[in-house]
DNA sequence: ATACTGTACTAAGAAAACTAGTACAGTTTC
DNA sequence: GAAACTGTACTAGTTTTCTTAGTACAGTAT
């Protein structure tokens, strides 16, 4: 499915969230798709069904996914977490263009930022 | 000098790097200003020194501080560490709008952001 | 001298992340 | 119905990271 960074500071779980998120948001796995079981996934990332466990009871509650005992889980896109994800990315955002005023960044370099991938949607 | 979120889940020593880069490269702390001690700034945030310690290291190490034994340390303000700080932000910036590509955002959206505080610089 | 400075070091505690193993109830497949 | 799946819950233990505690040393300022 994919790796994991293990150099990486950040948790595993917090890794396979990410990466599932993406996934799920850019349209690769779609709604209502079958997500990997817990211990299969465990098994193929060589890691605890426990993290698993974890990442996906998380991605629940963040609305990417729904999970039914004795069924499995299958990925969601709600309207509303969607909203809420947007609205995270927009604060991350804004506090880091924040940070970037202050670091002499012309206001072209900014747009450029935005124009960069403006086509790619893969 | 400011205070500390305990329910964050980032380390305190990085949250003190995150505060004093911000305030340097803001100009709040100038070039050559003196940084508390280390251990005044321990006893002010009730934090063992060794965090602060850590803190500073990190903060020299990225070229925002310099230390000097028996002196102290004083902010720096080098062009290296600005164009590292500033393609670390942009890594950052594109890898959000990536994401936001796949939420539905508008280019007008984006846009927004960039000049909502266009003329804030403190 | 005294009181500062940064730095280095060891030891221990506390918290977070991860692993290991077991168990149970529900579902699918044959 | 039996076997093999599924998610979930739970306890216990390990590992890693963060943080604290304390001591020590050399250099600087007053």
């Amino acid at each position: 499915m994919f790796s994991l960074d293990y150099r990486d500071s950040k948790p595993i779980y917090e890794q396979i969230k990410d990466r599932f998120r993406t996934l799920i948001i850019s349209g690769v796995i779609e709604e209502g798709e079958r997500m990997p079981s817990v211990r299969s996934l465990a098994s193929s990332l060589s890691v605890n069904p426990n993290t698993i466990q974890r990442a996906y009871r998380e991605l629940e509650q963040e609305g990417y996914l729904l999970s039914i005992p004795g069924k499995g889980s299958i990925a969601t896109h709600s309207k509303e977490a969607d909203q809420h994800r947007k609205e995270e990315l927009f604060r991350e955002i804004r506090k880091n263009i924040r940070e970037l005023r202050n670091l002499s960044v012309t206001e072209d370099e900014l747009l450029q930022l935005l124009k960069e991938d403006e086509t790619v949607h893969d």
